[in-house]
RNA sequence: GCCGAAGUGGCGGAACUGGCAGACGCGCCGGACUCAAAAUCCGGUUCCCUUCGGGGAGUGUGGGUUCAAGUCCCACCUUCGGCACCA
């Protein structure tokens, strides 16, 4: 008997899987049926900044399990990876070590690929896409053209945050507690001109999950997505200030407290501001525009100068001193506010720093109004639509919608990303690109080094073109997209990667999508998936494709951590699997990545278990060559061995197709060897063995084809999945436990057709549990059929 | 502060609908094979008590429901994640 050989194996059946295009899958041509079972399987794709660490590696076998799955189960399955190959760190290392960021990453990228084919991941090679190439980014500037032409992307001075390490503009989910989440470094506030997404007109239908029938999402991230949009309702309420000749708008949720207002307040930036005449506002408003977004949030205490005018309560007529404070963003609601310290903490906060009148107007107990005048006694849920009402006949106020969320900004001031096909004309102004004229190219630049301003502005032959509207001099937009555009549409350009007319035909891709099952990391919920939602809407309503959301099953795996937190490349703490590989082969790296745990839940990295795989292959390998040996069963007999291999059958299947846990099957498929290992002449155990075989291949495919052409079969990746037949899963005999009170006090074998009183006396009759009966009376008999007995005493 | 998830042996974890807690694996202990080691195989491994038959306790803590609770309910503790001047 020869010895498990993992590298040689592994390496003759990729060449094998490559040879035969095992893994490649078709569109349908014209007029051609498609099958009910197909299924598009996918995982986030790689950013290749370096090499795949065991996070990448739990994430693509996790899918390569579902896939291998599915195909044999029948279903006509995509599984398609590229690189998400835009992005600051190649342009970085660029910067660092010198080269072109296109060659690192292009290094990289054939570096992972070397990876992932070792891996023996069943992927379909030929569709495979990178960001940075212009046959994907092309597509990329025609979608931002239709958003341009849509009104959905426009551009607007905005405060920003700017990174002054990265020289660029950091969104603002990629700021963490004041600082850069890339590099680290504080950002400032900036007042830029920005290109943004106009997401907010999609909030509502982002709030919509219009999932097809079977589709999933994890009740966590639908959460985390509906409070980031923070969709709040109430009311905008008008209010007089006499010294300005103005009227000034406020939003709030709580119109039933607005007789407890006691002054009012306005954000630094409300255009309001530069219309009063004070010194101290002046300064005030300075020092504010000045400091950052997350330097003004951390304040200990707040800070505000009264303005000397005064705002008229549209409901009582009171007089209220108008403040400007930096504690009202401009950027949430209208940027003002009336005060109510009686009913806000921050407005009770600020009233007591600067000994302002507090006044309870909601009798917090009953919930009714107090001191508001005709509304007084009145529910406050009942006020809330009354008072607008009356404001809403007196044009004094309206139900209002307010949202958390912001428009993306989406335009880096940096090389290495997708330009955006718009040029500048002094007549013309903002002129898009007409699409037959791109792609624009990404032009080769001296230097990436950012100096305030995008590299691309250095390349002035490239800068300076005839605007396409009138021809006269125009300069391009020199700003590059944000990465997360490019993945937002990457998944619908698999469907059809090749095609040179459009990002992607219409009929393949409604004939894939939405995505069956996509696996990735919970971080991006507030990113890449909320911009692939708003990006499928967007192109739903432009008759682009036929659905509304991009997928319908989403599952995220939990991070692998080293030393307590997630392994990434820019905090240092990774591992890669090549070291595993070299030693134990990638099968054992497989299964053991998936053995870790729950794959939902964060781990630890450790690889002091995989020799613990390593062996199981092993004795799996022998115990199969032993079992080949034997004679084919024309009939399977029925041995306990046959019926463990059954009951493997239908745990294995039910995991992974069910609850999506991938880490009890292979627990399953070792006890099942066990049980072989311990009966080798079983006259079942060539069945149990192809059983064990067959349903590890998901998990280990390397060597389960090798020991399914042992068995003197082939093709194990084209084999139908095992049934398990529900003959073989009921059983004859079962060990009926009996408890006295709830506690076990004997065990005994009985045959599975006895009625319930037969069990009951059976279980009086034991001599154990008659030493605890101590001839008290049974008082109650409980029977759990095919289970236990409990007899009930007291 | 608000919202959410999770706490089970020395370790990773299992227990699907309330019905045998600790499957499977790691580690450790003992044994076989060997000149020896590796590899492999066999046995043991929650804790405490034991006359070796067995008995008792036990799933973060405290209470409750139930014939029966890791699982359901209430309160609390700890850890992790999301949001955090959002009016």
């Amino acid at each position: 008997m020869d010895r498990y050989e993992p590298h040689e194996i592994e390496a003759k059946w990729q060449a094998v899987w490559e040879a035969e295009k095992a893994f490649y899958v078709a569109n349908p041509g014209p007029g051609e049926s498609a099958p009910e079972r197909r299924w598009y399987q996918l995982e986030m794709l790689p950013y290749p900044s370096g090499t795949l660490h065991m996070g990448h590696v739990l994430n693509y076998t996790m899918g390569d399990v579902v896939t291998h799955f599915r195909r044999r189960n029948g279903w006509q399955v995509l599984r398609p990876m590229g690189f998400d190959s835009f992005g600051l760190p190649a342009e970085n290392a660029a910067i660092r070590e010198g080269g072109h960021p296109r060659e690192i990453t292009e290094r990289n990228i054939e570096a992972i690929r070397v990876q992932m084919k070792r891996l023996g991941w069943a992927i379909d090679w030929d569709r495979e896409i990178s960001a940075h190439e212009v046959d994907y980014y092309r597509w990329t500037q025609w979608l931002f053209l239709r958003f341009f032409e849509a009104g959905l992307a426009y551009r607007a001075a905005a405060p920003v945050n700017w990174c002054p390490n990265d020289q660029t503009v950091v969104a603002h989910e990629y700021v963490v507690d004041g600082k850069c989440d890339r590099c680290g470094t504080p950002v400032e506030a900036r007042n830029l001109e920005q290109w943004f997404m106009r997401i907010t007109s999609y909030a509502d239908d982002l709030l919509q999950f219009d999932l097809p029938e079977g589709g999933h999402w994890p009740e966590r991230t639908k959460t985390i997505q509906r409070n980031w949009i923070g969709r709040s309702e109430g009311a905008e309420i008008l209010f007089r200030v006499d010294e300005l000749d103005a009227d000034v708008s406020v939003f709030t949720t709580r119109p039933d407290t607005l007789h407890g207002a006691t002054f009012f307040v306005i954000a630094p930036e409300h255009p309001l501001v530069e219309r009063i005449e004070n010194e101290d506002v002046g300064a005030y408003v300075r020092v504010t525009a000045a400091r950052s977004g997350e330097e003004r949030a951390t304040d200990d205490e707040k800070t505000g100068v009264f303005t000397g005018v005064h705002a008229t309560n549209p409901v009582n007529g009171e007089r209220l001193p108008v403040y400007v404070a930096d504690y009202v963003l401009m950027d949430y609601g209208t940027g003002a506010i009336m005060a109510v310290p009686g009913h806000d903490e921050r407005d009770r906060e600020f009233a007591e720093r600067f000994d302002l009148p507090i006044r309870t107007v909601i009798d917090e107990e009953r919930g009714t109004l107090v001191d508001s005048g005709d509304f007084t006694g009145a529910q406050a849920d009942e006020a809330k639509a009354k008072i607008v009402e009356q404001l809403r006949e007196r044009g004094r106020g309206a139900p209002a919608v307010s949202y958390r969320l912001r428009d993306w900004s989406f335009s880096r001031q940096r090389y290495w990303g997708c330009p955006i096909p718009i040029v500048y004309c002094d007549d013309c102004g903002t002129v898009p690109v007409p699409e037959q004229d791109l792609p624009v190219l990404l032009p080769e630049v001296e230097d990436y080094r950012p100096k305030g301003v995008a590299p691309l502005a250095s390349n002035t032959e490239w800068l300076h073109v005839p605007c396409p509207k009138c021809g006269k001099d125009g300069r391009r937009e020199a700003d590059t997209m944000d990465t997360f555009v490019d993945s937002s549409w990457y998944f619908l350009r698999y469907v059809d990667p090749r095609n040179d007319q459009a990002p992607f035909d219409r009929f393949a891709v409604d004939y894939w999508c939405p995505v069956s099952q996509y696996i990735g990391g919970i971080d991006h919920s507030t990113g890449h998936l909320l911009y692939s939602r708003f990006f499928v809407k967007f192109l739903n309503e432009q008759g682009l494709l036929g659905f509304r959301e991009p997928f319908a099953r989403v599952f995220h795996q939990g991070w692998v951590q080293m030393g307590g937190s997630k392994m990434s490349k820019s905090r240092g703490n990774v591992a890669g699997p090549d070291h595993l590989v070299d030693q134990y082969g990638a099968d054992a790296m497989r299964v053991y990545i998936l053995f870790m745990g729950p794959a939902d839940q964060n781990m630890e990295w450790s690889d002091d278990g995989i020799d613990g795989v390593a062996r199981f292959l092993r004795r799996l390998w022998r115990a199969t060559l032993e079992a080949a040996e034997r004679p084919s069963e024309t009939e399977l007999p029925d041995t306990p061995l046959a019926r463990k291999a059954h009951w493997t059958i239908d745990r294995v299947s039910k995991d992974i197709e069910q609850r999506f846990q991938f880490h009890t099957p292979i627990a399953a498929v070792m006890e099942l060897l066990n049980e072989l290992m311990q009966a080798p002449s079983d006259p079942a155990a060539r069945f149990a063995a192809e059983t064990a075989v067959s349903l590890i291949q998901p998990y280990a495919p390397h060597v389960a084809e090798e020991l399914w052409e042992r068995l003197g079969r082939s093709r194990l990746w084209a084999e139908p999945w095992p049934h398990a037949d529900p003959a073989m899963l009921e059983r004859d005999t079962f060990e009926l436990v009996i408890q006295v009170n709830g506690r076990v006090r004997d065990r005994v074998e009985v045959s599975a057709d006895l009625p319930d009183d037969e069990l009951v006396s059976m279980a009086k009759s034991s001599p154990k549990v008659q030493a605890f009966l101590d001839d008290t009376e049974v008082r109650q008999a409980i029977v759990v059929p095919g289970r236990l007995v409990n007899l009930v005493t007291n």
